[in-house]
DNA sequence: CAATGGCTTTGCGTATTCCGCAAAGCGAAG
DNA sequence: CTTCGCTTTGCGGAATACGCAAAGCCATTG
């Protein structure tokens, strides 16, 4: 069964309703008449109703029929359009998306993911901007690019948000802090350290957690640093200026070659507020090719992603 | 080819997408895996684009797949739609539709046609309110009614109204009027007959031609009677009393009979303004029955209405 | 009024396709 | 390393779909 097939059954309908006639439009699709009476008849039968009135001579379509009709008309051409979406995205022509990133996610992960995605479409091209500053949801140049990745909380906009990846984040020290200082044995512990915290637009500096069932907010006695670039934060924690509260997408890697050390990593301390990263669109109805990037990225990071599993599974080894 | 065989198709194709396995989606289907697989490989051969990227152990979904799915899921949900509302056309529970129109319409012609479609459909019902006077679109009664019949030109509202059939109006006189004050020659003498109008909402009391490219609007000098109700102008004609220019929904069996004798019939005369027979829903989002019944209507009304069919025969006959 | 032409329907032989089974190849888990 | 399960492919059988021809019917036409 071809899938042409789906369309050219439903589009022979229509055509019998055009022309009321059965022979003409067997005509148009190379068919004997008794072929196209046949599959009337299965039509039908398998929608228990009466389509088109027969008489001998001619036929007329029912109320019914014209009913069927407008609605297999919007299915068609809702198969016409799926068909057409596939095959430019195999042609794909001339096509450029324009991508706007945090630098450092771009960097450890959506870079080596748009390389496998340019090998996968050959015939696409991208162009990266990665930026070290928070996005301004609200600025003009959104007009210029197709699609928009953003960690964190999500601002409300007039923008489609697609979550590609929940966000995890891990509170960790280097070991030389953890050996100066020693490790906190339990949350109640950490104001007393030096905290590594991120420069969040909004002004509350503190790490809220979600243990036991009840929220706890924290907040470090002394704020060794503040920034608002995470490979900034990564390099003052690798310096072992303090203890940071950083995503997991960020120190995986640190995580595993023990660079960095988990703290309360028994509870796993599961990002409590909606937040992860998404991909923003101007509109729902994007082109194709943005779309098919934004699938392929939903199907890399998503549901739990890569820089998560090898986590895991490291983890549990140490 | 069943027809059911369309949403199937794209159904397992689904199931394979949501599953990642063709086993189990062929277990689903009551399909051996072979003929998941094949049926697979000749979609994307059909769509010219892999959908799922199989290695020898397992499948996943590719992002020209997840996109493709996103469309199927559309479409299978229209296809269960329309078979929905074909099966529940069938049954039609306790189905009644309620209906207003006009009484000279409606006894004439709406009636037969009501008829013959609720001996069509059995298990439907029909509520039919004649109104002589004018029906106000924007009373709240509408509520109470699923469809509206009205005619002439369409007041704006905020309902859908859709054409169920062109009018066509006809100067006439009866006989007896024509042989006591003779039949005029053309259309310029028509203002030193005594004329019977329509009383419109809208003031201007004329009768708007066009003839020969230009427009005319002519006005009697003497309106002998004018009345808001298209019987009683059809009974002052049939009386002598004037000359009218009716519908030929309305005169049709007169002018057949030869009780009414049409003037300046060789050019047709065709009403100028888009005016014309409607239907009027509430909202574009009807119930099956009442938009069953529109086709019904629209099938039996239009595109040339059995009156002019008749009009057309019979006069060329004469 | 009769004939003709075209339309739909039905029966039948044939051809195409579609399915399930079995074997092979392969990757992942134990 | 072995085993299990998944996908793929080849093959025989079955179900289906097609076209052709004949029949029935109605509208048009000579």
């Amino acid at each position: 069964m071809d899938a042409t097939a789906l369309t050219d059954q439903f589009k022979l309908f229509l055509d019998v309703i055009d022309t009321r006639s059965f022979s003409v439009a067997g005509r148009l699709h190379a068919l004997a008449p008794s072929s196209v009476s046949r599959r009337m008849d299965a039509l039908e039968r398998s929608l228990g109703c009466q389509l088109v009135s027969r008489t001998s001579h001619a036929i007329k379509p029912t109320a019914a029929g014209q009913l069927f009709a407008e609605r297999a008309r919007r299915i068609v051409q809702e198969l016409q359009l799926a068909r057409a979406e596939m095959a430019s995205l195999q042609s794909a022509p001339e096509g450029r998306i324009r991508i706007d990133a945090p630098a450092p996610f771009g960097r450890r992960h959506l870079a080596p993911a748009l390389a496998d995605f340019l090998q996968a479409y050959p015939r696409v091209d991208i162009q990266l901007r990665l930026i070290d500053s928070f996005i301004d949801m609200h600025g003009e140049h959104l007009g210029e690019v197709d699609l928009v990745l953003r960690i964190g909380q999500l601002a409300d906009t007039r923008l489609v948000a697609t979550p590609l990846a929940p966000m995890r984040r891990i509170v960790c020290a280097s070991p030389s802090y953890l050996q100066r200082r020693g490790a906190p044995q339990s949350v109640a512990e950490l104001p007393e350290h030096d905290g590594l915290d991120w420069d969040a637009l909004a002004p509350p500096h503190a790490w809220r957690f979600e243990h036991e069932g009840k929220r706890q907010l924290l907040r470090p006695k002394r704020l060794r640093m503040v920034a608002n670039n995470a490979e900034a934060l990564l390099t003052a924690t690798l310096a072992g200026l303090g203890i940071a509260h950083l995503p997991t997408w960020l120190i995986s890697d640190q995580l595993l070659s023990g660079d960095l050390l988990p703290l309360f990593c028994e509870g796993g301390l599961p990002e409590p507020e909606p937040s992860g990263i998404y991909a923003l669109r101007l509109t729902r109805e994007a082109d194709s090719r943005s779309r098919l990037l934004l699938e392929f990225l939903k199907g890399r990071f998503g549901p739990v992603p890569p820089w998560d599993q090898a986590l895991q599974s490291g983890l549990t080894l140490t």
